[in-house]
DNA sequence: TGTCTGACTTGAGGGCACGGCA
DNA sequence: TGCCGTGCCCTCAAGTCAGACA
């Protein structure tokens, strides 16, 4: 282990911009246009890289997509196997009708498999009617129900799922049955013969100067990580750069990595079925990536938002500061891609992590059957992380208690006179600590800032690293402080003791040549030392509850690492927008296939499409008892005939989803038959699991994993309800419509959150204040008509006599207060509607940040109204998006 | 082939600072 | 000026998923 100490190299102080948000850096509007083309270029690169197509055949995709399916159709077996994103009208005549009558009740399938998307459409449709604002729909009755229910809710057939309202929607609308499978924002892109997939966003054509020359300080580096020009699908052994100093690490290369046997006989998923059977023994994603072209060209440009990109001009103005006084550049762009074993740095420079202050003893005593005892210092901080948690819900949980007592009498040893823990009363420390916090809070402005700026100064040298030349921002450099276990749900470790980290348990991973950071804690040294270009990570150690299990430490999510793997996951699921149809056909063409594990991988990808559930990894049985998709029991899921499916369990967070859904007879059928012979807690899907599941998932498109449905869901529908909800009119009422498409997602996603405990008193407050409001409404509206008469106003509810206004000065009143009525009451319906549902999760992981970019510039809606300064800086590479995109 | 390991993303909740309002 | 509500930021738990390994 090549543990080395260094004298104090202070990296950062020469830099007074250490503050500013890293958006702010980018010099210019037009910078970041050439950083994000050149970004553009490598991810576009990479795509095609994955797609197995070279970029330019993307290219000459755009606005030929006509031309390609005849190809197609002329070469069935060699040509690639082109998703349909081209002619529509192709796709309606000549190929879904006929798979209709080949598969009977397909029909019905195909049409509500795109149910959602439909349904939230017909949800901002039917906004459209009820004016933007939300209506009362979502009522209290609503708000202990999961989102999952609420959705359904949603509907406009409450008792039902989203068929029914998939139905309605056909029967207005059949003209699209055909190409159902994408929502209408995308067909009309889709029509134009020139999408926006490629073109601007693409650029795979636009050359422009690397930005590695911009970056003048350090390094040269981004060029050298240019990505190759293959990309390994594994990863890759160890390379030359990336060894630890303790230890070079040799990995096998795998032995099984396999296509499963399900994929040399799925069934194409090209919509040209007269070419089906052909190809069948060549593996989906083999035939479709030959043709697969993601890339169509924006089409017609439209004006934008002087509102909107001022804003974000202007807020990428407030980082123009030069940047002559810093050593480094800080990090405005996004680096090459970057591969799963691929090398992800050239340089790295840290100062490592910053460990909690060392346990002070307060000296206050427990009581045990009433007398107060003696602590050892250790003894005394355990028992004081379970004293200050006396009002948490954990300590009505037995087993928390039970796991605290264990861990707590190894530290009291066998003879202490601690016997019971019902013995203890933890009072007095519970006080001290409530005491202590007072006092915190009574400290004087000053003394808190005095306190603010000491914690600065000590942190200041761990937050930030230096990447290849470029100073980024370091997340999470504090190491977690010791404490008791706060697992969710039920989780069968929660109250365990978390030990104390301390060096000798921290690996730090740092370039070869920098220094290495200097141990805090004198006398102590870190447990080893790696330089490992292929990982993110800074340091970490193991956590000390599942010591098998890891604590990173990364970047944070403004750097260039994390917003290039952002880009990568939003590119990955735009793709599957172009391979979704032909996904959906062949897994309805499985619902009836003879073969069990074909037939289970078929229902469980239709449900994490259309219900978006997770994955669902097998748990061991010290975790929480929490369920996904290929982990649902028997017992999840009730069927209900005649095809009414009804979820029931808890997912991640130990969250409760609870949905009834309308599925196709298929399903319900296949369900059932999977159920059949099992008891309550026996898996539904029993010849499956993740791997098998995303084995499969790749044949269909590169890359694809079940987790790739959720982002590709949740930003279609976003894209699709900003684009059909959107009316002109006050930014305020805009504001609502993104908070309305945002909150579909979350419902889609099942993001709850817990109703906050002031919100009953809230809404009554404000509820007064409109009868006030109504109530000075009356009076204004008396005094108006007396003033058109000449006569004085009547005195006010105080009795005092009101000032003699004009007719004019009256009515602009008037209009003032009801202005101020209706903010409150939508106000109001937001609040209301968003009280147990969560919308940051999505916004922050789940929606691809260029539809809302662009949105706010096609509709002159400031940025900031939408991005708050973290997700600014962490969509940086958003923000320059051209205002046609679309997802 | 199944399990384990390692690296990363996703997610809810708590605390606190800040801004609006009386 | 002080109180209150809100939203931001941070923390850390809990997922996903790919490659290694038995």
């Amino acid at each position: 282990m090549a543990v080395e100490t260094f004298g104090k190299a202070p990296m950062f102080d020469d830099d007074d911009e250490d503050n500013m948000p890293i958006v702010f850096k980018r010099s210019s509007a037009s910078r970041q246009n050439q950083l994000n083309s050149e970004v553009k270029h490598s991810q576009s690169q990479r795509l095609n890289q994955l797609s197995g197509r070279p970029g330019s055949d993307a290219c000459s995709a755009n606005g030929q997509s006509s031309n390609a399916q005849k190809r197609m159709t002329s070469l069935p077996k060699t040509s690639p196997m082109r998703p349909e994103i081209g002619s529509q009208k192709a796709a309606k005549s000549s190929i879904q009708e006929p798979l209709v009558k080949s598969l009977g009740t397909t029909l019905k399938v195909s049409d509500s498999m795109d149910s959602r998307p439909k349904q939230l459409a017909n949800a901002a449709v039917k906004e459209e009617n009820d004016s933007i604002h939300p209506t009362q729909e979502n009522s209290d009755s609503e708000d202990d129900k999961p989102l999952s229910i609420r959705l359904k809710g949603n509907s406009n057939h409450p008792s039902k799922g989203p068929i029914p309202t998939v139905q309605k929607n056909k029967i207005k609308k059949s003209s699209e049955d055909s190409d159902d499978e994408v929502p209408l924002s995308s067909k009309f892109q889709m029509k134009s013969a020139s999408g926006v997939l490629g073109g601007k966003q693409h650029g795979f054509h636009e050359k422009k100067p690397l930005d590695s020359k911009v970056h003048q300080n350090g390094s040269t580096s981004r060029d050298k990580l240019q990505k190759p020009a293959v990309v390994s699908s594994k990863r890759p052994l160890p390379n030359a750069d990336s060894h630890s100093s303790s230890q070079i690490s040799s990995k096998k290369p795998k032995l099984s990595d396999s296509s499963t046997p399900l994929s040399t006989n799925t069934v194409s998923l090209k919509a040209k079925q007269e070419v089906v059977d052909d190809d069948d023994h060549i593996p989906i994603s083999q035939r479709m990536k030959m043709s697969a072209a993601v890339n169509k060209s924006s089409g017609s440009k439209k004006t934008v938002s002087k509102v909107a990109s001022s804003s974000i001009k202007k807020t990428l103005k407030k980082s123009k500061k030069p940047v002559k006084k810093s050593k480094y550049v800080k990090s405005t762009k996004l680096l090459p891609s970057s591969g799963d074993g691929q090398k992800k740095w050239t340089t790295l420079v840290h100062n490592g992590v910053i460990f909690p202050p060392p346990y002070q003893t307060h000296g206050v005593k427990i009581l045990h059957k009433g007398k107060p005892v003696d602590l050892t210092t250790e003894q005394e901080e355990v028992a004081t992380m379970f004293a200050v948690m006396k009002d948490t819900d954990y300590m009505q949980k037995p087993k928390f208690k039970e796991n605290f007592w264990n861990d707590w009498r190894k530290l009291l040893g066998k003879n202490h006179v601690i016997q019971n823990l019902d013995d203890c009363d933890f009072t007095p420390i519970y006080d001290w600590y409530q005491t202590e916090k007072e006092k915190k809070k009574q400290m004087t402005t000053e003394e808190k800032k005095a306190l603010k700026e000491e914690k600065l100064k000590q942190e200041e040298k761990y937050m930030w690293a230096i990447l290849d030349g470029v100073k980024e921002k370091v997340g999470n450099f504090r190491v977690e402080p010791p404490g008791l276990f706060r697992g969710r749900g039920e989780h069968p470790k929660m109250g365990k003791l978390k030990k104390r980290i301390r060096p000798s348990d921290i690996t730090i991973n740092i370039g070869k040549d920098a220094p290495i950071p200097e141990c805090p804690i004198p006398g102590q040294r870190w447990k080893e030392v790696r330089h490992d270009n292929t990982v993110t990570w800074l340091a970490f150690w193991n956590d000390p509850i599942n010591p098998k299990e890891f604590k990173y430490v990364f970047l944070a999510a403004s750097s260039s690492l994390k917003g290039q793997s952002d880009k990568e996951k939003y590119e990955k699921a735009r793709m599957l927008k172009d391979y979704i149809k032909n996904i959906r056909n062949s897994y309805t063409k499985d619902f009836t296939s003879k073969d069990p594990t074909r037939r289970q991988i078929a229902v469980a990808t239709y449900l994490i499409d259309k219900l978006a559930l997770r994955a669902g990894n097998e748990k061991d049985d010290d975790e929480a008892d929490t369920v996904g998709c290929c982990t649902l029991k028997v017992e999840n899921v009730k069927a209900v005939p005649p095809n009414l499916l009804e979820f029931n369990f808890l997912g991640k967070d130990s969250i409760k989803y609870e949905n009834t859904v309308e599925v196709e007879l298929p399903v319900f059928k296949a369900i059932t038959q999977f159920q059949s012979g099992k008891s309550g807690s026996d898996d539904l899907f029993d010849k499956l699991d993740t791997s098998k599941l995303n084995a499969h998932l790749k044949d269909l498109m590169p890359g694809l994993t079940a987790k790739v449905f959720r982002t590709y869901n949740a930003s279609i529908t976003l894209d699709d309800m900003l684009n059909r909800g959107t009316k002109d009119g006050e930014v305020s009422e805009k504001i609502v419509t993104y908070q309305h498409a945002n909150k579909e997602v979350a419902i889609i996603c099942n993001h709850q959150r817990t109703v906050s405990k002031s919100h009953g008193a809230q809404m009554t407050r404000l509820n007064e204040k409109i009868s006030e409001l109504r109530d000075i409404l009356k009076e204004l509206k008396i005094d108006l008509d007396r003033a058109k008469k000449g006569k004085p106003p009547l005195k006010g509810s105080d009795g005092k006599q009101k000032r003699n206004l004009t007719p004019e000065a009256l009515e602009k009143k008037i209009s003032q207060t009801n202005a101020k009525i209706e903010k409150i009451e939508r106000d109001m319906k937001t609040k209301e509607d968003l009280k147990t549902v969560a919308l940051g999760t999505s916004k922050i992981n789940y929606l691809d940040p260029r539809i809302t970019v662009a949105w706010c510039k096609r509709h002159e809606v400031p940025i900031e109204k939408i991005f708050n300064k973290s997700l600014l800086a962490k969509f940086a590479w958003a923000m320059d998006v051209d205002p046609d995109f679309r997802f």
